[in-house]
DNA sequence: GCCTGTGAAGCTATTCACAGCT
DNA sequence: AGCTGTGAATAGCTTCACAGGC
């Protein structure tokens, strides 16, 4: 309805930014200094026009002698991306898919930490999963507000996708990770990541075809 | 590079198709029969336009009396989806990302059954994990072959996910679901569907708070 | 030379808006 | 009246191409 966008913010910059973010992070560690946007274009599968105007957005300057400084672009990305405090995530629907999440996150060393776990079932309570603690669900209100939760990953059934965002909205979160298959109806002012596996799976498998055909029709 | 986009056969269109199906397929085992293009936007988060310009593109015509019939809409999507033969997948990574993938796809009937897994370590072997079983990596060669497996889900470490690619590519798959976060770089003929965990996490994280922050500076 | 930063052009995707139908 | 199908318009995104600097 309204275009709110802030002219050049848009969605698939703020995700290419967090790729840079995990590519610099790893040339870093690799003790490199300097890299071009040509570079870093090619490990992530964009143009170099496009790396440098997703630069342009975060405001750091390289130079066409080294390129960008490793180190300075990773501060300003991480100027802009994060917030000042350090932003708290929690999760909630710790079954199989959920409990995979919790480990993969408390591996990853993201600006975000997640620091809560939720589940219905009252018996996955108080343990700690990938270095995090696992409340039942009754506690949610309660834990969001006290370590003052923003960001919520969904790991619950489809059923239960909706009233739970409803939930979250009502206590404050405004950023939502839903792995369920199921559009989340919530007010404009809350974003919604939807990630749907039966979909990319389809993706991959309609691609893998028409892709082939497209080599064969080139006569 | 090569624009080999077929006019109207956009990416993005493939995924909400799949999304679609989803719907109409709960919706028809709910007795519903018919439903109009504005009733599928607003399950979907999209609009009215959209939807009826997505069926152009399978060439399934609804009526201005009833909308579309949802059964008839059901195979048209399906004809354009799916191909004729009933396609098969495969996953390779049994950890806990795998494990959690292989029972959801299991629960669901997509038209694409995930019918192996495989991993490196060999004591994962020979079991079967939602109803799928289980094979060492040496195998991957000759039951891929052997089953005919065009498709494949990457649930593998970062490190072992290119050589992992190519070596699928080089048995014939074409399209690839990678949830290691490194850019696979193979051939333009197959397909890759990214799903990149920490970058969801940080878009939600970035569009939480700014989301906010525009609704206060509007004056 | 080979880089960055960026206006301008080009392309893709979405929405508008209306004809046509019942 | 209210829907679908669709040309035309708009909005959004990416790439081109070149000035400017070392």
């Amino acid at each position: 309805m309204e275009p709110v966008h802030d002219s050049l913010l848009s969605h698939k910059t703020v995700g290419r930014l967090s790729l840079y973010r995990r590519l610099l992070q790893e040339m870093l560690a690799d003790g490199q200094t300097y890299i071009f946007s040509r570079q870093i274009a090619a490990m992530t599968g964009g143009t170099g026009a496009q790396v440098r105007r997703d630069m342009m957005v975060v405001g750091y300057t390289g130079s066409p002698i080294h390129g960008y400084t490793i180190r300075d672009l990773l501060t300003k990305i991480g100027e802009f991306l994060d917030t000042g405090s350090a932003q708290k995530a929690a999760l909630v629907g710790i079954g199989n898919l959920g409990r995979a999440l919790l480990s993969y996150f408390s591996s990853r060393n993201s600006s975000l930490a997640v620091v809560a776990a939720f589940d219905v079932d009252p018996s996955k309570a108080n343990r700690v999963i990938g270095g995090c603690r696992c409340y039942p669900a009754e506690m949610l209100a309660e834990v969001l507000e006290s370590e003052g939760i923003e960001v919520v990953i969904l790991a619950v059934p489809a059923q239960e996708a909706q009233p739970l965002a409803e939930l979250l909205y009502a206590h404050g979160v405004r950023g939502m990770v839903n792995f369920a298959p199921v559009h989340l109806r919530i007010p404009e002012d809350a974003f919604v990541e939807q990630i749907d596996l039966t979909m990319a799976l389809d993706k991959a498998a309609f691609f893998a075809r028409s892709k082939g055909e497209h080599k064969e029709m080139k006569s």
